[in-house]
DNA sequence: TTGTAAGCGTTATCAT
DNA sequence: ATGATAACGCTTACAA
């Protein structure tokens, strides 16, 4: 059924030894320029094109990488994977795309998909519940980037942003506008980036000598939903905060939809800054205030730490790289 | 360096022949039950993983599929993405995804990589410049699914929404709110989604009894930025118009940005209309009365149709499946 | 300069 | 029930 043109078609139609069509194809010194010409005529003619499965059994290396997102349509991971997809094709790298839906299981799966693919490398945002998975991937020696995240428990490349000065500047940021109750609307604290933006958050209460208070931190499920819940809730409650540092800019669309449902002015009676700067943060209303990071170029910084992973074939290390944030001003905060 | 463990080395281990390791693995009839355990536990101990590169060469079949949009960071091909992946992973396919940046030589290239790649099926969205490229894959009898676009030109398996319908909605919608001269900020005309957003929209004027006016109607390039400008454009040019019909809702935050920077009321002074339901239309303010896709279900329904392509080894056709698509009421409009 | 043959990891066919 | 062998498409020693 689906035949397509082999070596061994072109040799044939080219009256020649497959050999003889793989060196020209793969322009060897040691083939007559005549035979060339006619071999690389002929598998034109023919619709010639290699055969990278066959390739990528003869050298054990397949260019291809794997990524694993918890969901590629959000658009701070879209973005990422931008990035990587351009720096790979640049490199005649093909990407393979799989998603976890936050679940450690898929993730596992995900992951054994990708052994089983022999991807030359691999790109990952773990769930972060465990990592015993991940482990498999460094004992087998298949070079791994952990992205967007930290893993105190494990010894490998990591690129990241800066989020405890990301948390800091947020917060700093709020204060300096005479916010003096401001609500922390955090990730699950299991995950290194809640912990690291936490860290910012209190950092920055500290040097502006404001008193940290259990009352005003909140750690919420992902999700635009979540965020208006909490906010909500937060509202009835009768808590008073004036400010609102949110995990990222989904979770401030979410708290900000609530405000305005509460009759809130936002900046002046809560000012709200979010995190990651997501396309769209500056065509909500009011325009988001924001932690910006750079998410093509994590993309491509991750490709390209892969990339040299994949080359040197030296044992992994707890590489990190950590790419700078900063805050962007706009009408929310 | 990079050894993964072989059927070989299981079957050393386990002190058999590798074939009955084959068999033991794939759970074939003929094979000693203790054996099998044997072997079973031999290789999970091992750590064997399946190689699905050689399977592809033995097979003739990779179980990869290719995607090919013009830029997977855009809000609605990640959204369409996700739905081909949560079916393609449910098959047990996977997906390499590649973006055209909407360059016709590029979507070439990465035709010609995924030919190479021997996926078993593509799912595309042709930039509709030229179709060679596409037609060499029709050619080469490697299934296809045209995603998102019609192809007057090609006869080849389609998954794309009823814009003419959509259009007219729209359009109809804007009138029945007393609107009068209603521009239109359209894609492109060469693109076939761009002709059926027209129709509808022509469609509607006729069935409401409104003169079509070419003043009206305007052909912009992708982008934010390309909206924005163009219509501020008109503000500036003096044009009268009361509603906004947009060939997506990217092209309507642009505009809207645009009015509300002149200082027009949305909806009282101009109304505006999007196109997709990005999940961000909801958010931006006014929040976007918008043609909805379900695009998720369009992503599915696309790896659907590819499945069924692949599996029926029949000549490819020019089936076409129009998902509906229905007008979401908010405050623009 | 060209051809022959082995091998990458797997499964299917054919023996045993 | 199990083992040896060929084949998938390609590249690379090695021979000629």
């Amino acid at each position: 059924m689906k035949k397509f043109v082999t070596i061994r078609d072109v040799a044939n139609a080219a009256g020649v030894s497959i050999n003889t069509v793989s060196r020209a194809l793969n322009d060897k010194p040691d083939v007559n320029e005549e035979t060339k010409e006619k071999v690389l005529k002929v598998a034109r003619e023919l619709g010639y094109v290699r055969d990278a499965t066959a390739l990528s059994l003869r050298y054990g290396l397949t260019r291809v990488i794997g990524v694993i997102f918890e969901d590629s349509s959000n658009p701070f991971f879209s973005e990422v994977f931008k990035g990587i997809e351009m720096k790979a094709r640049e490199h005649n790298f093909n990407v393979i795309l799989m998603n976890t839906e936050k679940d450690y299981d898929i993730e596992e799966d995900a992951i054994k998909t990708m052994i089983s693919r022999r991807v030359d490398g691999l790109i990952i945002t773990p769930t972060q519940e465990r990592f015993e998975d991940i482990e498999s991937l460094a004992n087998l020696n298949i070079p791994t980037i952990i992205l967007g995240v930290h893993f105190k428990e494990l010894k490998l490349p990591e690129v990241h942003t800066d989020d405890v000065t990301g948390g800091f500047l947020a917060t700093d940021y709020l204060i300096k506008k005479g916010r003096k109750r401001i609500v922390l609307l955090n990730g699950l604290s299991y995950k290194s980036v809640a912990q690291m933006r936490f860290e910012g958050y209190v950092n920055a209460l500290r040097d502006n000598g404001i008193k940290y208070l259990d009352e005003l931190v909140y750690e919420i499920p992902e999700g635009v939903e979540s965020a208006y819940n909490k906010t909500k809730e937060l509202l009835l409650s009768g808590l008073r905060f004036d400010g609102m540092f949110c995990f990222n800019d989904i979770f401030a669309i979410g708290a900000i939809e609530a405000l305005k449902e509460f009759g809130k002015r936002i900046p002046e009676d809560v000012s709200v800054v979010g995190y990651d700067d997501i396309s769209y943060a500056k065509y909500i209303s009011p325009s988001l205030t924001t932690v910006a990071i750079d998410k093509i170029l994590e993309g491509q910084t991750a490709f390209e730490l892969l990339l040299e992973s994949v080359k040197s074939k030296a044992k992994m290390t707890a590489k990190e790289i950590v790419l700078d944030v900063k805050l962007i001003e706009r009408k929310s905060a």
